[in-house]
DNA sequence: GGAACTTTGTTTGATTATGGAATAAGGTTC
DNA sequence: GAACCTTATTCCATAATCAAACAAAGTTCC
């Protein structure tokens, strides 16, 4: 969530965001709409929507259809105004994407980069391939690279933007993300939780109308993200979302990192699976390869990612009833297995009320490769139309 | 949620309301803070004051002690602008309260009402209980009651504002409160959970630099409030901090009105206590009774709250690692049990991470008997002083 | 085909909100 | 008592906004 501005960008006059605001949000797209929504006058509408054409932020773009009279001139925002790098850190893969002001992801590559690296080499060889991204694209290579926004596997607080105690990330402990990769790159830095961020992008590229939202990202670990009244909710400190060391019902007493026993983390993450094959005798690499055994029908592993989805389901549970959202999402690798999701779904409704389940949406994301660097880029995006600017 | 306004408000501007909300929020005091706080200047700050002093709703009281200059001259709301109804609708007790425009309780009453003898008559006694209360203070006769605001012990639906599936209140269900009452009265009523305006009150009336706060309304039945970022949660239906029906681990399986077995509301509520009392064949006429028991060090009822508290605390760790609120209030009748308390804490802090209760205040309400008026009242005002008004 | 109506967009002058600078009032400090 | 500080007020210039009239570009229906 902390940022450091080496290069800080023009701030948008708060007359001019609330104009903007309908435009980015697609809830208005002419001026008569604009004065409609915003409650002010068309003459006012006029002056603003010329001063954000002047600036180059938003461009006519043709007629709309008549609805019975003369018909509106089109607005929109000018997505190619500026683009922003987005970061997916991971544990030994990182996505990095640019996305326009649209929202809309660009460009990508994904490279293989383990991040016990450390933080230096790491950041290093990431703002290496973002400048690559930006100069294979000769369109790119004229725009402006307003920031960038990294999401990374594991908490970042939110008081001082440090990562805290990252267990999947050794060498990172109390690392400032935004501070060091702002050094390097001399731009405006944003730094989240990954599953906060996939959160974040779902949402965002999602349905809108469903403003309390919860993603679990079920991969080699557990994570989720919350979305609160349309807005991500991290919490005073940050950590808002982590359920890693939650305590599983009727559990196997399995030791985890933290301490404890019957942690989720240790007992349905995607290394937890793993491990557990392992015990049974049965080698695979990695999450991935067990997904597809359990898709030819092997016993073992349909049965651990069976359970792996109970477990998980059990422990939302309790969160959908108390936070009683109106669409949670099953994101991370483990969502590719149909098994997973089918215990997770199957023990939310045998263990919610009806009233809690009645109305809510489980979901698959609509873009599971995407939604990190998608959020990353919102995060971005939001930040930069608002009063606070980066 | 809902409200109906058969007598409906002025409502204020929203240039007046950013100068109201810093000194209802005691953030500023003087014109000179006032400018400084929302960024006018000292010029439109003084119009703008001098408006609402016209209006009668500010006034001032006096100097100030000077920082090394002229004095301020400090400004405050004026409480007797007005007054709220409040109501907190109890299963076999009601209290009903006036509320001044500072959020402060001025009077109150308490009265045997049997709530299952349903929504016409119950609301009428309450109306008639709330014009006594205007009427036994010479003061309040002649202010203006500007509305009503009411806590129910069951679920209000944020869609229709209507009392939904509420287990406790029979004959109740489906019935708008708020338009029920607001037909009786002439002057326009807010309802709402009461959990959620405990927590709201306990928030409202205490440390407001915490702006995430759970509190556990632990009475005969459990309930739970939400505030996120300052403002009540209630989530998109109304249903959020509903946490009756979570399984809790480790359970007996005893069966819930809901069907199924092991809910928290099933073996922790008060009336569940009272019920496993007698089944070890003690009879005690309610909750109280129990706790009082446990005071005197009754091995029976000792166990039994403890165990309450220990399967509360089980729930709230999830609750804690998920939404890591800065502070939990435990509330309710149960709070008044320390076994119970005991309970609830040594769970929370066995079962969650170091980083999760490290910054987390675990308290009971700092006015058990009034935060749920309190919390009706602030509901009330925060709409009244919001662009929305009632 | 044309009159009547609709919706969208623009122009104009009046109104209102706000900011800035100068000034006054009432203090403290040394 | 001189110098300085904080708070409040006054007055005028400027910026933002609105209301209303008007123009533009459609549709509808006889």
């Amino acid at each position: 969530m902390a940022s450091r501005s080496p290069a800080s960008y023009e701030r948008f006059s708060a007359q001019n965001l609330v104009v903007l605001a309908p435009l980015r949000a697609g809830l208005a797209d002419s001026k008569a709409e604009l004065a409609k929504l915003t409650g002010l006058s068309p003459s006012t509408v006029a002056a603003r929507v010329d001063e954000l054409i002047g600036l180059g932020h938003v461009v006519e773009v043709g007629d709309g259809v008549s609805r019975g009279g003369r018909r509106p001139r089109r607005l929109a925002l000018r997505r190619d105004a500026g683009i922003v790098g987005c970061v997916d850190l991971g544990i030994d893969r990182t996505s990095i994407g640019l996305v326009d002001f649209s929202g809309e992801l660009v460009s990508r590559s994904d490279i293989h980069l383990d991040i016990a690296e450390g933080p230096d080499r790491v950041l290093g060889r990431v703002w290496d391939e973002c400048q690559k991204l930006v100069a294979a694209d000769e369109r790119h290579a004229r725009l402006f690279l307003r920031g960038l926004s990294v999401g990374v596997p594991g908490p970042v607080s939110r008081v001082d933007g440090r990562v805290i105690a990252p267990s999947r990330m050794p060498g990172w402990n109390g690392v400032d993300v935004a501070r060091l990769l702002g050094d390097i790159s001399g731009v405006p830095v944003l730094v989240n939780n990954d599953a906060n961020l996939m959160a974040l992008g779902e949402f965002a590229s999602g349905d809108r109308s469903q403003p309390d939202q919860v993603f679990v990202k079920a991969g080699s670990g557990i994570g989720c993200g919350i979305i609160a009244r349309g807005e991500l909710f991290v919490g005073s400190r940050g950590a808002a979302g982590d359920i890693s060391h939650v305590a599983v019902l009727d559990a196997a007493p399995v030791p985890c990192s933290c301490g404890r026993v019957g942690c989720l983390d240790a007992l349905a993450s995607g290394n937890a699976l793993v491990r557990e094959m392992q015990n049974s005798g049965r080698e695979v690499p990695n999450v991935e390869a067990m997904i597809a055994l359990a898709r030819d029908a092997d016993p073992v592993a349909t049965r651990l990612l069976r359970e792996a989805g109970t477990m998980t389901g059990g422990v939302l549970a309790t969160i959908v009833n108390f936070f009683n959202p109106d669409r949670l999402v099953i994101g991370g690798v483990l969502s590719q297995s149909e098994v997973f999701v089918a215990g997770v779904r199957s023990t939310l409704y045998a263990e919610c009320l009806p009233m809690a389940t009645g109305d809510l949406t489980i979901a698959t994301p609509a873009r599971p490769d995407d939604c990190g660097l998608l959020g990353a880029g919102t995060a971005f995006l939001d930040r930069m139309f608002s009063e606070q600017g980066v």
